[in-house]
DNA sequence: ACCGCCGGGTGCC
DNA sequence: ACCGCCGGGTGCC
């Protein structure tokens, strides 16, 4: 099983299974705040060679020299690697650029002729310059420094004339010979353009490599158990205890870090060839990459309650039985405060200071603090997972940092054995000067989860992880690389590896040497990715037995065919479809009606489920007529705003992911938010619309928040008469057969169209099953009580869930079902298999059945092509390349012929 | 720097 | 000599 889940391109603001989805409308939070131009990490469009370097080409390279060396006190060793860096404010020489060495210490200056050739380059950001410093390292006042030229190829004859300019020629790179030598200057032969540095793999064969990558972790030294401590209220199972040990003893290891060797005195890194006197710290922590439903928060909890200091348990406050009482009363609260917050009654929260009062003063000296960062939509979790997990016997102090009125005292911060947080929070006080106390404390430990949030360099919420102070440190994710290698810097960067550290090393010596297929790239990157991470999958097996033993999974695919009336009217609604798009296409207008192609669509979707679902959209297209372009275009917005609301999973054209937080363009186009303030941000100051290139401005999005409309449009229609359809009627006939098989067996029953579960509550009621509901619009309290009332085992509880596709976040377990019926198909895959793990997932004891309800020569089949395509492309190769704006174009023109069978 | 460059001293053979 | 040449002073940007 592959562990990329993305597709080839673009970078979504969070994976599949994650996410920040389930804010809905956060009116009051800092989330809307924190959720400027950087907040998200999305789609990395701009063009300055640095942040697009996997498009960078090797224009050729030149010798210069390093002049100053007595000046400063940085050394470098023959062959190393330096660093070039602009020094706009020398007061002696304005295109002053300065060498460092991979410590950071200035080693000199390049001469000033060549300094002066380089400036605009740099400053234009046109190449980036990089050196290597091949001999003469002791010299004691210049050494020679070769420079490779790298840049974007449409960049490169402004290169070259601007070195012209300035009497340079650049030669090529020999090839062959990796980065050392060259012979060039001022004089020299006319060499022809370089080219592409040689690409030794296939981007299949990189693929497999980097699977490959992740498998070979698994047959190592890492399958030492280690039981966890006392207060571990629960009991391991091997392949957690295994994470135990090997967590406890990165922590404890005094070894040096990957690519450090000591020779004779001096400890040296392989791949840059520097050298320090000082023994390199190694990363107390690392990754934890084990796959979803592993335990990757349990074996954390275990973590901190077992590795506190030289290998000690955390000494937590024993409770004694009068106490008991009190204490395990308080968690109580603490969790069900969650929720009410989580419903964004913030207020109440401070109720959660109550939980310092059950304090125990510690003397301990130096920090005692473990930090969690994670995303809204697990902190629930987390808090649910410590009460589970926490022997009744044991008190932790737990303190969950967020909420307007969260307590900002490091003082009292430092005292908790626990603070919770989200990436959100953490970036919002980070943003206001001075005014974060996690930024004022040094941690004992700092976990982040679902650390892929914090992809995008650039982003806010990378800054502010990347630049928090603890002794160790770790990093749990399900997908440590969702597109590229790139993902991994923002990781290894806060695990404090040196030199990566620093964009420009990582890039160097592993990023590209990985992207561009250089020999050894891979190899040093597995190398570096093994001494740092564990990682299973389902399939692992510790022992020879499989980790998790999850029953089967089966996918059917169950045709309807619609009954005669049904069929009329999906006829003649898809005619008349048909004949606009048609339209559309010739007049070559098909983007610009998108809003209307997206409705009849859904119409046609809809109309495959039951044909009261479509009633209330309206069929007419915008017909230029009487209408001003104005009121033209607020239609087609409204348009939008109708597909929307009626639950119908759409997806982004940026991420080609399913919205998350979905905004209509001016042109009546919807995106996620993050995906297009990315796309505003890099194409600042005109940016277009990825879809219709007509101009996009911040001030005419319009956010259309998913979940009130769904409220408004509830279901039942006044004063009609109910009547089944034909998938109502196959999903029943399903449902009956299996009570009569086994009326202990519970369903999901799952559909993108809320109405549409409201018109299926019908056929259920008549047919006498026990059935609860599960939607996006429900309170939290509602949830929680639908969950708990069909998990149960006890006789009368609910046999059936009504279930719509999105509701739920990562946790939603909904074991107790064994069968799912999808009645209708999702564009994006993703989402349908997200679904299905709700119930396929550790604690399922029966083989899962899916029935995915077909209609039969009608869209849905259609869909399921579309899917099908969109599976192979994200399983085929994790291509560094974005889509451009005319292939996303393209491709969307591409699906709609294909839906409509143009 | 066992260089280059600068500017002052100097001036047939 | 408005030159050449010598040799001392000097030295990143």
């Amino acid at each position: 099983m592959s562990w990329l889940c993305r597709s080839v391109w673009g970078c979504s603001p969070r994976n599949f299974y994650t996410g920040e989805r389930n804010y809905s409308h956060n009116s009051s939070s800092e989330f809307y705040s924190s959720l400027g131009l950087e907040g998200f990490s999305v789609a990395d469009t701009s063009g300055t060679v640095e942040e697009d370097t996997d498009s960078a080409i090797l224009y050729g390279t030149l010798r210069g020299s390093i002049v100053g060396l007595r000046y400063y006190k940085g050394v470098v060793n023959n062959n190393e690697m330096v660093a070039l860096q602009r020094e706009p404010n020398n007061p002696y020489d304005k295109n002053a650029v300065k060498v460092n060495n991979v410590n950071g210490d200035q080693v000199g200056h390049i001469k000033k002729e060549l300094a002066a050739a380089l400036a605009g380059i740099m400053d234009n950001k046109l190449a980036v310059v990089e050196g290597v410093v091949p001999y003469g390292a002791k010299n004691v006042f210049t050494m020679p420094v070769q420079m490779s030229f790298w840049g974007r190829e449409e960049n490169k004859e402004a290169v070259l004339d601007q070195l012209k300019m300035h009497g340079f020629k650049l030669a090529p790179p020999l090839k062959g010979k990796s980065c050392t030598f060259w012979i060039s200057g001022k004089t020299g032969p006319t060499y022809s353009a370089p080219v592409h540095a040689a690409v030794h793999l296939t981007t299949e064969q990189l693929k497999s490599e980097f699977d490959k990558l992740f498998e070979d972790l698994k047959e190592d030294d890492k399958t030492c158990e280690m039981e966890g401590a006392e207060a571990v209220g629960t009991l391991l199972l091997p392949h957690q205890k295994q994470a135990l040990a090997w967590m406890v003893s990165r922590e404890n290891s005094d070894n040096l870090p990957p690519f450090w060797e000591e020779r004779n005195n001096f400890y040296y890194n392989i791949l840059t060839n520097f050298a320090v006197k000082e023994r390199p710290k190694n990363v107390l922590g690392g990754i934890l990459a084990d796959d979803m439903g592993l335990g990757k928060t349990l074996t954390t909890i275990a973590l901190i309650l077992t590795n506190f200091q030289d290998g000690k348990p955390l000494p937590v406050e024993k409770i004694t039985s009068d106490k008991s009482y009190e204490v395990r009363w308080k968690k109580k609260i603490v969790s069900q405060l969650i929720y009410v917050l989580l419903l964004n009654v913030t207020s109440v929260f401070s109720g959660t200071a109550s939980i310092q009062s059950v304090e125990k003063k510690y003397s301990e000296d130096g920090p005692r603090t473990t930090l969690i960062i994670c995303p809204l939509s697990v902190l629930s979790n987390w808090i649910d997972q410590f009460e589970q997990h926490t022997s009744q016997d044991f008190h932790l102090n737990i303190y969950i940092y967020y909420g307007s009125d969260r307590n900002k005292d490091p003082a009292i911060l430092s005292e908790q054995d626990v603070v919770l947080t989200t990436y959100n929070v953490l970036a919002t006080d980070y943003g206001i000067r001075d005014d974060s106390p996690l930024h004022k404390i040094k941690w004992l430990r700092i976990v982040l989860d679902e650390a892929h949030t914090i992809r995008n360099p650039n982003a806010q919420q990378t800054k502010a992880v990347l630049s928090l102070e603890a002794h160790r440190r770790w990093v749990l994710t399900g997908t440590p690389i969702q597109n590229s290698v790139k993902d991994l810097w923002s990781l290894i960067s806060f695990l404090k590896l040196k030199p990566f550290t620093d964009r420009e090393w990582w890039h160097r010596t592993i990023q590209r040497p990985v992207t561009m297929g250089t020999p050894g790239g891979l190899r040093r990157l597995q190398s570096l990715i093994k001494s740092i991470t564990l990682r299973r999958t389902k399939i692992s097996k510790v022992k020879g037995k499989p980790i998790l033993e999850l029953p089967e999974r089966k996918v059917l695919i169950q045709h309807v065919t619609l009954a005669e009336e049904e069929r009329q009217i999906y006829q003649s609604v898809k005619k008349e479809g048909k004949v606009a798009i048609n339209r559309f296409f010739n007049e070559g207008t098909v983007l610009a009606h998108y809003a209307d192609i997206l409705g009849v669509l859904l119409r046609l979707r809809q109309l495959c489920c039951h044909p009261h679902l479509c009633t209330n959209t309206s069929s007419s297209f915008s017909v230029a007529g009487s209408n001003t372009p104005e009121e033209l275009r607020q239609m087609l917005v409204n348009k939008m705003k109708l597909v929307l609301s009626s639950g119908s999973d759409e997806e982004c054209a940026v991420c080609l992911e399913s919205l998350t937080l979905p905004v209509i363009t001016h042109c009546a186009h919807v995106f996620c938010k993050p995906c297009i303030y990315e796309v505003i941000r890099s194409e600042q100051p005109n940016a277009s619309c990825p879809l219709c290139r007509s101009e996009l401005r911040v001030e005419h999005l319009v956010e259309c928040s998913l979940e009130e409309e769904l409220n408004s449009s509830n279901g039942k229609k006044g004063g009609q008469e109910w009547i089944s359809s034909s998938k109502i009627n196959a999903l029943m006939h399903a449902l009956i057969e299996l009570r009569k098989e086994n009326p202990t067996i519970k369903c999901l029953v799952v559909s993108q169209f809320t109405t549409f579960l409201s018109l299926i509550e019908n056929a259920l009621k008549k047919s006498g099953f026990v059935f609860t509901r599960l939607d996006g619009s429900m309170a939290q309290k509602k949830r929680v009580e639908a969950i708990q009332c069909f998990q149960s085992s006890q006789a009368g509880s609910p046999t059936v869930m009504l279930l719509s596709l999105k509701a739920g976040g990562v946790g939603l377990n909904l074991t107790a079902a064994s069968r799912v019926f999808l009645m209708d198909p999702a564009w994006n895959p993703a989402a349908e298999d997200q679904c299905f793990d709700r119930c396929h997932r550790l604690g399922q004891k029966y083989n899962v059945i899916i029935t995915k309800f077909i209609v039969k020569d009608s869209v849905e089949e259609n869909m399921l092509k579309i899917q099908n395509k969109k599976r192979e492309l994200a399983a085929g190769a994790f291509a560094t390349k974005k889509p451009s704006a005319s292939e996303i174009k393209q491709t969307k023109i591409n699906e709609i012929k294909a839906l409509i069978d143009l």
